[in-house]
DNA sequence: CTATGTGCAAAAAGTTTGCACTTTT
DNA sequence: AAAAGTGCAAACTTTTTGCACATAG
């Protein structure tokens, strides 16, 4: 059974874990960042650079979307966060714990995600004559059972 | 054994092949259409818009850009060419034919593809509560044979 | 001849940059 | 006080749009 969203605990634990990264890359801790670091925690799925300006902007009326941008782009050098490139655009995530590899269902509806243990990976491919692999992508998409019961939310 | 060009007959019955489907659909062949068609036929690989631009643009100077998006656009649409987000940028190529479901294997420095036989949703996937699958995405990346050997071309 | 496609120019959206000012440490 | 981060304004890239002209059927 998955959760709307983390429980309070769980949630200021996790945003406290992103302050902490940023503090041992030796980036300082603004306001802007604790914002950000607050609404990653907070949310199990995909945010667009658009949602996170206006979710840092209900606390900090003026905010600039370059200080969104550059703040994205650092989380996502420092491993923190990561990106996906979706049909309306760019969009980012917590990066989840280096337990264990897994990949994920993602909802087209809500954009929340679902970890998949199944690596396809692990299964005997066979890949062309010299071919070097460095990565792979593999992610499931649909409606999640709230959206997939009341579609057409975002 | 992979080859870096299509063969001269190969290539020309797939451009035959792209033309007829663009008539199918109803659309008129144009010179730009043609060498668009052409482009896709002669390359196994992904394209960037650019790209495109840039082949057109050696047969007839002046194209404009929106011809070049438009056509893309319409492609996609009509099904005979398949979009991919890369980092640098979308790029398209040619849709494999409807003969039988693969994934592919991406070289990530000249953009050839090979294709991957094995898909993943068939081994046993098990969605979360209520999750209606709909699409998936599963490709391989890394350097093909020829750019493991020599690095850095594009 | 008519419908469709193209080129142009301009707009829109998303993202990046340089620089002066502010905040964190 | 010094270093790092932010806001502003402007630039840049990619993609889209409206309209007059050109071309395929």
């Amino acid at each position: 059974m998955y959760l709307e969203k983390r429980g309070r605990e769980e949630m200021e634990n996790l945003a406290e874990s992103i302050i902490n990264g940023m503090e041992a890359e030796g980036l300082r801790i603004t306001v802007q960042r604790k914002l950000i670091a607050e609404l990653f925690s907070s949310s199990r799925g995909f945010v667009l650079p658009r949602q996170v300006h206006t979710h840092i902007s209900r606390h900090i009326p003026g905010v600039s979307y370059d200080t969104v941008y550059r703040n994205l782009r650092l989380l996502v050098q420092i491993n923190l966060i990561e990106q996906f490139d979706f049909p309306d655009g760019v969009r980012f995530k917590l990066r989840c714990g280096p337990d264990h590899h897994h990949h994920h269902f993602i909802c087209q509806s809500c954009h929340m995600t679902y970890p998949l243990d199944f690596c396809p990976v692990d299964h005997g491919i066979d890949p062309p004559d010299g071919f070097v692999i460095r990565s792979h992508k593999f992610e499931i998409y649909g409606l999640c059972g709230d959206c997939s019961r009341k579609p057409k939310e975002d």
